[in-house]
DNA sequence: ACCATTTAGTTAAACGTTTAACCCTTGGAT
DNA sequence: ATCCAAGGGTTAAACGTTTAACTAAATGGT
């Protein structure tokens, strides 16, 4: 019942092949057949057929997205933002992303994604950490990959990373402009790069403006960086006993447990304790007071992400660029100067 | 290169028409030989191709996701999470979803989403107010369609909606039970269904508490309910200059522009406002103080939807049903007791 | 006048499935 | 003995494109 290539062959008087080239503008046609087949296309309000296109070129017009569970089911902003991102430019692109978890301890016996062994994407999107074992099996099938916020070590691709080291630079700098000197470190998984990174950031800061590194102010223990950890860590922060006036948490989940518990011990944020935070959260503007972070452009990490993805579909050769996403500081009312002593 | 059904076929020794039809378990074929067909399946890791059994099956495992520009740009989270519960579902069922995105002043002339020009898709899931064009078009092409919280007038299709009346009831009557008697309503568009819903559920509260209903404590003119809209409309009711103890808005993001004015006011909730909204989004709970709410299920509201598309994709005469998700009153501190008089 | 090239197309195979229609055995009923 | 039906497959067409290989006509160089 809709039109085919061949009713436009039929009305354009020339075979399904002609229509064929046109439709991919070829130059061994001639402009008048070119006019002829495109006015039988708007007239029939012909467009080509996904599958039957895909069958033959082997291109299915998707990308995937790769995702581990925890990740998606926390549903967290974080991660969700950049997919969107991806999803906004992929219809720049004119592909489809189509979206998948996988469990985060996958194994060597879990089957791919359903969309790949379909063939039903041209390339993969995987962010954050994703399991080692996956890596490799879609490298042998030599799926081409895009990795966001985490970087599989000893491997070549293309990747997009925030530029954690000089935003944990600036976030602390901002704090030593306040005068602060003691400052604590508060984080997740040290392990992940991108913490890893805020880190190295922190110290290099520190050692710039000659103040101590002192592990003592520092929790970088927690598995992972909620909420909940926050206000753990920063309770582990007080009981150490230590003095500081200033607080660095790796990203906003566990600034807002930090302040919960700076809130219950009836302390002040900023009046007793500075607090600064990393990604720029929806939430953070809610906050009382609303938190000084750095803001990651999440959503451009996936627009970038897909133009990575694109480009090296194009040209397979490409060699693996790494795209660095710039951080911005965003004074807010958690941080203030310290009065001089 | 990679393994087709006519290896499988030549492997086990049958015709291709006979793995296919050991795929689809048909029971033409015998246990035996299903059972060897089925280990050449496993020992050469086949997996039929999409675009292959999509051409010819016209079935292309995807379902598309229509939201207007405005929608999905101001990346409103409330829209996300419906789309992420139906990304959730679509993968219990072996779908994929393919978001797209149309002007929300979608004209007559402006092509169809690419996703169904190329037969990409079984069926659209609309959330939000789509244009009534659109919706037309693709009932001429006799496309599948489940509406989210909204609903085409005078149409019968499966839909997915908030139980907003009695969501509006119970925010009123949550208010009542807190011996509030002047209590004001703020909303945005009253066109939109969702909001007459709710400020109708407001007025039946009212009502059955013997409470008159009074047009100065309502704003409903605001075109859209965001922050900004929730702080304008706030000033506006204070300098109506009417005496009221307690808001009931629409949603919680004009709930937050409300707060924001109110302590602006330097007065305080809930010590001289109480305040409720409506959603339940991320960032209820940083407010200062959090906000009492009612809870709409947002991921739920997609993981019907793809229930609904499904069902009406099998069973294609299928009724159209209409999903009513039960919203809860979440109680936190933005509201209180009023004391006796 | 003849061959070589260019131009503007056409033919037909191929992509990997599904499925309607057909075919051959075998085992009862009649 | 003959007919029918059931069981268990196979054959081949079809789905809607793309593209390599071919062809016929026109052009141009000598």
């Amino acid at each position: 019942m809709p039109v085919t290539i061949k009713d436009i062959a039929k009305k354009a008087q020339v075979s399904v092949a002609t229509v064929s080239l046109v439709i991919h503008d070829n130059d061994r046609i001639s402009p008048e057949t070119k006019k002829r087949v495109r006015k039988a296309i708007k007239e029939l309000q012909y467009y080509p057929t996904r599958s039957a296109r895909g069958l033959v070129s082997k291109k299915s017009g998707n990308i995937g997205f790769i995702l581990t569970d925890d990740h998606f089911s926390r549903s967290e902003p974080f991660y969700t933002q950049i997919f969107l991102g991806t999803e906004f430019q992929a219809r720049e692109f004119e592909y489809y992303i189509l979206l998948t978890t996988i469990s985060s301890n996958f194994g060597q016996q879990d089957p791919l994604p359903r969309f790949v062994l379909e063939k039903n994407v041209e390339g993969v999107i995987m962010a954050g950490k994703v399991p080692d074992i996956i890596i490799r099996q879609l490298e042998d099938i030599k799926m081409p990959m895009v990795f966001v916020d985490y970087y599989p070590k000893g491997k070549k691709y293309p990747v997009v990373m925030i530029d954690n080291i000089e935003g944990g630079l600036q976030a602390t700098q901002h704090l030593i402009d306040c005068h602060h000197h003691r400052i604590a470190f508060i984080a997740g998984d040290i392990r992940h790069p991108s913490i890893s990174g805020r880190f190295q950031g922190y110290k290099t800061a520190l050692e710039q403006a000659n103040i101590p590194f002192d592990e003592m102010l520092t929790v970088t223990n927690r598995e992972y960086p909620d909420r909940e950890n926050g206000y753990m860590a920063t309770r582990q922060l007080f009981e150490q006993n230590k003095q500081f006036t200033a607080i660095f948490t790796c990203n906003d989940a566990m600034a807002i447990g930090a302040l919960q518990y700076i809130k219950e011990m009836k302390l002040s944020v900023p009046g007793d304790i500075s607090l600064i935070g990393f990604d720029d959260v929806e939430s953070d503007l809610s906050l009382d007071p609303p938190l000084t972070t750095m803001r990651v452009p999440k959503v451009d990490m996936g627009v970038e992400a897909v133009r990575l993805m694109v480009e090296s579909l194009q040209k397979n050769n490409a060699y693996p660029r790494k795209v660095l996403v710039p951080v911005q500081l965003i004074v807010r009312k958690s941080t203030c100067h310290l009065a001089e002593e």
